[in-house]
Formats: C-alpha cells, sequence, structure tokens
DNA sequence: TCAAAAGTGTTTCCAATACACCCATGG
DNA sequence: CCATGGGTGTATTGGAAACACTTTTGA
C-alpha cells in the first residue's frame, strides 16, 4: 500500500468497496440479466448480481472488467457505471458500498464459468426475475432505467444483437427493452432513413416463412453523422 | 462497528469512501459552483469540490445532504448522485473513493461557511473555473453533463432560481447551462404553452427598462399533467 | 428622447403517427 | 394451400424553427 504521509487518510470505519454487473443479454426476443446463485452466506443460495471486490490497485472500470470477464470470458464489452449504494445495513457483515454497472453482450449463448462465491449461473427473463439478494433488485432496477434512457440516445442496442441482424430483430430488441410496442414501418422508416445500418446483402435461411434481409450496424458511418451533428433517437 | 460473523466482510485494503458535491447556483446570468479552498495537504491552498468522509452509519444520500447543509445552511435541498470515482492514485494518501453528486441551490445570496479543512469558499462562474485539486474537474464535468441532460428532460430549472421570476431570466438560465442561445419567442411560448408556470400578476420594480411580468412554477400542476402523460421538455 | 429589455404572431417545414395489404418461404 | 412473419406507402397532424417590430419604463 502507499505510505502514509502526515495528511494520510483515517478512514473512520473498516469498509469495503466492490462492483456489481447487471449483465444484460437478449436472446428469443426477450431481455435477460445473467445472475449468480450464491453458495456462501449471507444469502446462501440466493440469486444476486455478479460482483467482486474492487481490488487494491485497480480501477473501478477495471474490476467491473474482470468480474465480466472472469464469468462470461468476454472482453472490451459495453460497459456503463450507473449509480452506486451504501445504505449501512445493506451488508448484513459491515459497512459495504458498491458501485453498479450494466453491459451489453451479444446473443447470450456463451459459456459461463461461475466462480468462487457462486454456484451456478443462468439467464432470466428480465419479466421472470427471482428474488435477489440484499438490494440487489433496487440495483437491477437502476440499470434498466438507465439502459431505458440510453437506448433511445445511443445506438447501443446493436451490442446485444450478433452482427447480422433483421430489422424485426432489432425491432423486438426494442420493444422488449422498452416494454412497449412500436409500429413496424414507422420502425423501419426510421432506422433505415438514419443511414447507419447497412444491407448486407443475405438473407435469413431456414426459417418457414419469407426469408428477412439482413443488416449489419455501420459504426464508422454512425461517428461521421455525429461529426456533421446528427444524434440518434428511437 | 457490526459484529462480524463467520461470513464476514474482509477488505483487502484500507480505503475511504466520500461524497464531494457540485453545488449550482445561478446569478448574474450566469451558472455559478461553490469551491472551497483547501487549507491543508494535500492540495493546500487549492481549490476543491466541498466533500466530506461518509460517516460509518450514514447513508450515502445523507452525507451529501450533511456537507451541504454544513457548508450553506440550506435544507432539502435538489440532490442528485452523478457518479463514482476510484482511481487508485487519485489521493496520494491512500485509496479513496468519491461518490459525486450535484445540488441545485437558489439564488446564490447564502451564508457559506467553510468548515474544518477549508479556508474560503465562493462560487466561480462556470467559465471561469480555477485549477481544482484531485480528480475534481473530472467531477465536475461529470456532474455538468447531466445537468444539462436533466433540465431539457425535468422542470428541475426552477430550484435554481428565486420563487418569482421573469421568462427572461428562466431563459437566461437555460442559456447559461446549456451554453446556447435560445430564440425568444419560442421558448416563451413552449414554456407557456405548458402551463406549469403561474403569472402571479406582479411585476418587477426599479429596473431601467420595461418590467417583466413574475412567474412561479406550479409543482401541483406540473405533478397533475405528469400523471396524464405529460413530459417536460425544452 | 434615449437606452434597455419586455413582449408579441405567423409561416414554413419536417418528423411523428396512424393505418392495411401483398409477398416469399417451409412444411 | 396454409401458416408465419417480411416487407411496403400515404395522408394527417403537431411541434420545431425562423424571423422583426412595438411597448414600457427609468434616466
Amino acid at each position: 500500500m502507499l505510505d502514509a504521509p502526515s495528511y494520510s487518510l483515517k478512514p473512520f470505519f473498516v469498509s469495503a468497496v466492490s462492483v456489481d454487473i447487471v449483465i444484460f443479454g437478449f436472446e428469443n426476443k426477450s431481455l435477460r440479466v445473467l445472475l449468480v446463485q450464491r453458495g456462501v452466506e449471507p444469502y446462501m443460495n440466493r440469486w444476486a448480481l455478479p460482483g467482486e471486490m474492487v481490488k487494491a490497485n485497480e480501477n473501478l472500470d477495471a474490476a467491473a472488467d474482470r468480474v465480466l470477464f472472469e464469468l462470461t470470458s468476454m472482453n472490451e464489452v459495453y460497459l456503463e457505471q450507473v449509480a452506486s449504494f451504501g445504505a449501512p445495513e445493506r451488508h448484513p457483515a459491515g459497512r459495504a458500498f458498491t458501485v453498479a454497472y450494466y453491459s451489453l453482450i451479444g446473443t447470450s449463448a456463451h459459456p459461463v464459468s461461475p466462480n468462487g462465491w457462486a454456484k451456478h449461473a443462468q439467464y432470466f427473463d428480465i419479466n421472470e426475475l427471482p428474488d435477489l439478494a440484499f438490494d440487489h433488485a433496487d440495483v437491477l432496477n437502476a440499470c434498466l432505467e438507465r439502459l431505458r434512457e440510453r437506448v433511445r440516445m445511443r445506438p447501443i442496442g446493436f451490442e446485444l444483437l450478433p452482427r447480422t441482424f433483421s430489422l424485426s430483430d432489432l425491432q423486438n430488441l426494442y420493444e422488449s427493452i422498452l416494454g412497449e410496442t412500436l409500429d413496424k414501418r414507422n420502425f423501419r422508416k426510421k432506422i433505415l432513413s438514419m443511414g447507419i445500418v447497412e444491407d448486407t446483402g443475405d438473407l435469413q435461411s431456414n426459417v418457414n416463412h419469407r426469408p428477412a434481409k439482413l443488416y449489419r450496424f455501420d459504426e464508422s458511418r454512425y461517428e461521421a453523422l455525429v461529426k456533421k451533428g446528427f444524434s440518434f433517437t428511437v
């Protein structure tokens, strides 16, 4: 640790700082959250958000990246800090602060390896969540609200889809995040008119209906438009 | 402190958690921030955001309220948590996390009483800020961005004005927060058409130009409209 | 009578909304 | 030939933006 000069920190009490992450995924037309089942006290066997203590020389964002990587083996994922929680009684063992993040990871078919304190890890439909440990229900809600805000303002929805997707996929995604239905023709008109998705020329295959065109998000085109004053909204 | 049962927290290192607050005020057509000049090491004599350690049994929000009250003697002020900062090297004395808040307090003519580690407290124009201690410039920026976002979506601008104000006051406020000029006629049309400000019947006095009508924000009317689906935007 | 800011309407344009039918594929 | 979702266009409306002059007061 660092030296303690004359003006050293004198914390009033022992406390711990952790990060907790709401990992959103999208599959089967519904928004999902990755939860882990605790294998230790307190809240043994309860489902909880993945999270870990922040290490001595680690940035908050780095701690969040680490938790995400250990659980999903995924790197360079969309990650946004949302809020911090520190009610004195939120952890029965002592004063525990947590910094909440949410992340978006592509179609949720990932190897998922629970670590030390977790027995299982599993995606849950956002509308069918179990009781959560600690104040994790509040944490999750804050993150969901933030996602709803952001997804209307920034083209981050694409992070939850495979590299190529149909416009219906995209619409389903928005509908499940926002919890409302959207008009098909207006939605398509809007997305296509922005000029930030590109027709790949490919079609869906092996579907028992008319195959949809597949698009991809054109990030460099988006960046260029932003420079000219464009701003994304759904 | 709490008992430490078998599953007690074992923090990896000693750390401190504080809150820092960006206190916004508005005067003389410009947005201001209340800063304190440090009277202790590190960063002796540098200007910094007001802030304190969180106490052992104190909520984060309560700590922010406390800092605000000790400095301004004001209670029940608009306060919003923005983000947390915890880079390992942000405090030379050890690992220090901080949770950033911003608050809006009415026309900045308040008694301001700097506490222990602060020599002076003073409002600075948002465009004429001094060098700040620690990473407080980043903290301030995050709060300013958040304020800009919020002020377009929620009627919080009124918190920065006296109970009665002219429409030009309101427009000046928005212009200094957003950093852009607005069209007078369109602005007034928009505000008046929302029906959330009420004409008090009074006029400005002792101004050497045509006196402006004074309005007041009608919060209960706003709440009622929100229930009917209204949403504020500037 | 001058300086300073208050106050006021109209037109134009574009984006949001509402809305219903035909098409391509696999089974 | 049926079921399933894919794909398409138009008319209407309401809000956003652009824009310039007259009014009231104190000095």
